[in-house]
DNA sequence: TCCATACTTCAATTATTGTTGAAGTGTTGG
DNA sequence: CCAACACTTCAACAATAATTGAAGTATGGA
């Protein structure tokens, strides 16, 4: 990941209604939501709501589908992980990332 | 971490400039840089160096201190540690943070 | 005290982002 | 094929962020 990348996904997290819908999809799971519950969930007109989700597919963090008349839109759970992987290894000191609390379950 | 401070620091972030500096200044360590340093380093006019350097301050990832006629800035790794563990938790499915290579040095 | 140094703040301008309602695209059921 | 649905795109406007040069503040040395 670039640092372009990196600064698209800052920026594109740094939002209120893109962070709430960024985490509402991470909930949601690998199923997704559509923009009608989304909307629904967090109280965003509509053309708001979509134009806020195009921002973070272009920012990548997104991943969009269709299915039947809906569109679906997921977390892009990989991208989000290259992102905290960059954090970490470059704004933290090389500190093992600072939160690790269901630490080491491999141990 | 209220979602308020999380997103500022994130739109902090969210910019080469700032960046930039925020990379140095944690490469830097405890001992901090002066404007003067990082402007040499970065290649940044003093004005909008201040202005980004400012806007690190209000988001809280930078601490300043004045040394003589010099003021030296220095990255704030307790409050990057916060907002990771916030990403963390939040918006990685709650999964170990993505990017542990030193994992686990106190096992 | 006065000057030079090291930055910051101010004010004006430009560029980028965010919001809204109206119009448009693709999809399904009748 | 057509009407209703689920969303998106467009266009216009409002709000916020970024850049620049000029002026201001604080410090240390001559």
């Amino acid at each position: 990941m670039e640092e372009q990348d990196i600064i698209r996904a800052l920026g594109a997290l740094a939002h209120d209604i893109r962070l709430r819908v960024f985490r509402a999809l991470v909930v949601a799971g690998p199923e997704g939501l559509t923009p009608g519950r989304l909307g629904e969930a967090l109280a965003v007109a509509p053309t708001t709501l979509s134009f806020h989700l195009k921002e973070l597919c272009n920012a990548g963090l997104l991943l969009q589908a269709r299915s039947g008349r809906n569109l679906i839109y997921r977390a892009d759970y990989a991208r989000m992980g290259a992102l905290m992987a960059y954090l970490t290894e470059n704004c933290c000191a090389g500190e093992p990332c600072a939160a690790t609390p269901p630490a080491c379950t491999n141990c």
